[in-house]
DNA sequence: TTGAAAGCGCTAACAT
DNA sequence: ATGTTAGCGCTTTCAA
């Protein structure tokens, strides 16, 4: 390397150059700066020309604080999570971003960790930060408490609804999502349903009410009590064994989610049962990780939580915009995505 | 509900209130107030009692920004990540969080998708923003371009290190963890061991070097040439059968990450080949989705990224504290985590 | 102990 | 087409 060094890494961080810098060398006024570079005035095309230049060399970039201060407008939603930045909230955080950068919009992030108080301490945080909104994910579709009505920022839930009907929530039709996969099993000519899930929460709940439900619909229940025990792999292997003890026939397991289908399905396959033309498994999530490597790859449901993401930030952005939001829960659809697992016996 | 609605939903959102409401509710002057609410004034005690009901009652917060461009600091860091905030990002950021919220200090998140064009619009937007730092972390353990020398914000990278050794890189040690894990195989009775990774990189590289460095010291060599493919259990699956076909004989497996260890262990076990007994088997990441489900569960390298994000954000807030920081890769310790796919034979 | 005034860096209305 | 001026909401001298 033979380029000289440009400053000296000891001296202080030299100050941002401001637009009084850019205008002294270009030889004008702050406003002209001020116009030319944000292309709202009136500027004479060679006078652009030459404070484009000037702030071009000295690296100008404008002060957004500067400009939120007074346009009373920070450019930024406020983010709270409660999963640790988690499996599931990583697609609704992404689909978030994405939406929000369109508009040059901004995220802070802070993990609540599903503790109320420190959800507070980060809302007041957002608020004295001036956000122009805050959006909310659970760790997980159930319902949650609200962290305020009447916040001075609007507010929008993703994923997990708040618990006040005033406010606006956004989270997958997994009811839907249910039917789909209790139909597709059906319709693979399983009748012997059975179905395992992890603890007793609202997501296992919608489930399992929605699987009996449909089967109720078309004359048929499910073959076994439903099976509840943790959202793992061992627990789907346990309860598929239970089942397998309990000398009850079955030909397809609704799972609440992949996990939970992956220790189904395999031990199954060890038991000699051939998944899935003995019996078919569905799981939930549609989580890379488990349903390829599954064997024989699972069948799930996909929670579309990366449009949840999305669909919660535009309705942030409109809010921001002035538009009053109706209070209540979006449902955003869910698919079924067939693999082995239920393939027709 | 019999409670009256406080505020006409259809009116514009309110402005929030200022300093000066709070000085005129109080009966004081804007400076008054001020250093009442900081603290840092002389205040006559009756007089900040009214001050603090003053705001209390209006629900007054110190704008963040107006204090922000005085101060010429945001107390916020902006967040490069690009693996769409994937399960080696999330504890890094994780641990980032905590050491940087404790400072009061703030993150704004974005996802480079690894594209740097997308990263050098996001460091801009930053940059506009007066971030006081910027963290850069990395889809995995591998050297990645710089986002730029001399940035006005201090910049600290984690996980990935940067290709420019101006700049400060905080990342596991995972060539002494590798040594650890061998060590370990080497412990538990194992001398004829394999090495199966994903593809060719930095972080397949290290591994396999030192493996082969530690089994070298010991008079010892792998007994099959390297297994390179992808990083999921498919791979490992396939290269476990690669392994029994190969006729060789071996008693330990190194794996290049938790997802291609369990592919290895239950293809060994599906093969009749009992893990730990006749094999042993090591991966890496720690991660308890793959290491408690595997059959038997996993010994595996934890990479202590939570570690990694707080010693990377602790670094940035001593750079942002005006502390010349020595450029380089600083390396943080990795540890050992046995379980059943390496006890004792 | 309190208040008046300056100014952080910018934009927008108004004047030239 | 360009410049002058008045703030955005706050903190911090400096005077009273």
């Amino acid at each position: 390397m033979t380029e000289t060094q440009a400053t000296d890494p000891s001296a202080p961080r030299r100050r941002s150059p401001t637009a009084a810098d850019v205008a002294e060398r270009a030889g004008v006024s702050i406003s002209t700066v001020s116009k030319a570079l944000s292309g709202k005035g009136a500027v004479r095309h060679e006078t652009r020309e030459r404070i484009v230049e000037a702030a071009r060399e000295l690296r100008y970039q404008t002060n957004a604080v500067a400009a939120s201060l007074l346009a009373g407008r920070t450019n930024t939603v406020g983010v709270i999570t409660s999963d640790r930045f988690g499996r599931l909230t990583a697609p609704v955080l992404l689909g978030a971003t994405e939406a929000l950068a369109q508009e040059g919009v901004a995220l802070l992030l802070c993990d609540g960790r599903g503790d109320r108080i420190r959800e507070q301490f980060f809302v007041d945080s957002f608020l004295q930060r001036r956000v122009d909104g805050i959006l909310v994910t659970g760790a997980g579709i159930f319902g949650r408490e609200s962290v305020g009505r009447d916040l001075s920022s609007p507010t929008v839930y993703a994923m997990a609804w708040s618990d006040d009907p005033h406010d606006v929530s956004v989270v997958p039709d997994d009811a839907a999502g249910t039917e789909a996969a209790v139909r597709h099993l059906l319709a693979t000519g399983r009748r012997r349903l059975a179905f395992v899930s992890g603890r007793w929460d609202d997501a296992s709940r919608v489930r399992l009410n929605r699987t009996t439900d449909v089967l109720e619909g078309q004359g048929h229940s499910l073959v076994h009590p439903p099976l509840l025990g943790q959202w793992t792999e061992g627990w789907g292997r346990q309860a598929a064994q239970q089942l397998i003890r309990s000398g009850i026939e079955f030909d397809g397991v609704v799972c609440g989610n992949d996990q939970i289908a992956r220790g189904v399905a395999e031990s199954l396959r060890d038991a000699g049962i051939d998944v899935p033309h003995q019996v078919g498994v569905v799981g939930f999530d549609n989580w890379d990780v488990m349903v390829d490597a599954c064997r024989p790859p699972l069948t799930s449901v996909d929670l579309g939580l990366y449009d949840v993401g999305q669909i919660a930030a535009r309705l942030l952005l409109d809010a921001m915009g002035g538009q009053q939001l109706e209070g209540g829960v979006r449902r955003t659809p869910c698919h079924l995505v067939p693999r082995e697992s239920t393939a027709t016996p």
